[in-house]
DNA sequence: CGCTTTTGACCCGCGC
DNA sequence: GCGCGGGTCAAAAGCG
């Protein structure tokens, strides 16, 4: 389509990364497919098994505007299949149609709600991409609802701050051991890190810098 | 009827 | 240079 395909790079460029449980909703068939309710209607583009993982990858794409590059893959914890791992890509270039309105769902109409705030949105877009390339954002939530924020561990590059640190305060919770453990495989490779958007998510953020 | 999901193919970056 | 693995596209099918 656009020249957007070129940018096919593996590079990625900002990232967020949410760690939820799978609970009884999984049973709702819901969490599958669209994890993390984030009131965001997304569209599913793409599926892949993932080397290394038994679980399928998904991927998805916001369905609100044709325009909004904002995507997400959402990927079980291989090591803790209750787990979910969900990655944002880019932002929404739009505002949420459902906060404005209700968490029904709105593809393609909600995008009027763009109108009220297009101006700002156009420069809310870029407002993780401060220019850098990788660093990502971990956003670790206890349930699939984003406000049930459990953990609050920041780690930045600079910081000292170990994994063993952030067990402690979170002690005792396997996942979080999965988690980091996942972390590990993911694909680091920038060094720089950059300070923290505003507020597209209300949930708590992890910072993560790729080492 | 329109939109979403599914699925295979294709493309591209990265490591060896 | 080649192969592997990951990410995206596009056509077809399914569903509301």
């Amino acid at each position: 389509m656009e020249d957007f395909q070129a940018s096919k790079k593996r590079k990625v460029v900002d990232r967020i990364v949410v760690k939820m449980k799978i609970e009884e909703n999984e049973g709702k068939k819901k969490s599958e497919q669209n994890p993390s309710c984030d009131c965001w209607s997304w569209r599913k583009y793409g599926q892949k098994p993932i080397k290394g993982s038994p679980y399928p990858r998904g991927y998805y794409k916001c369905s609100t505007s044709k325009s909004c590059l904002a995507k997400k893959q959402v990927e079980i914890c291989r090591t803790d299949a209750s787990m979910l791992i969900v990655t944002y890509t880019s932002t929404h270039n739009h505002p949420n149609p459902n906060l404005s309105k209700q968490p029904k769902h709105g593809p393609k109409t909600g995008v009027n709600t763009t109108l009220e705030r297009d101006q700002e949105n156009e420069e809310q877009n870029p407002v993780i991409t401060h220019g850098n390339d990788d660093y990502r954002y971990i956003k670790t939530l206890e349930n699939e609802t984003p406000l049930a924020v459990n953990l609050e561990n920041t780690f930045f590059d600079e910081e000292p701050l170990s994994y063993q640190d952030l067990m402690k305060s979170s002690a005792s919770k396997t996942e979080e051991n999965d988690f980091y453990d996942e972390l590990e495989e993911l694909p680091m490779s920038s060094s720089s890190f950059k300070s923290f958007m505003s507020s597209d998510f209300s949930e708590e953020r992890i910072l993560v810098q790729p080492s």
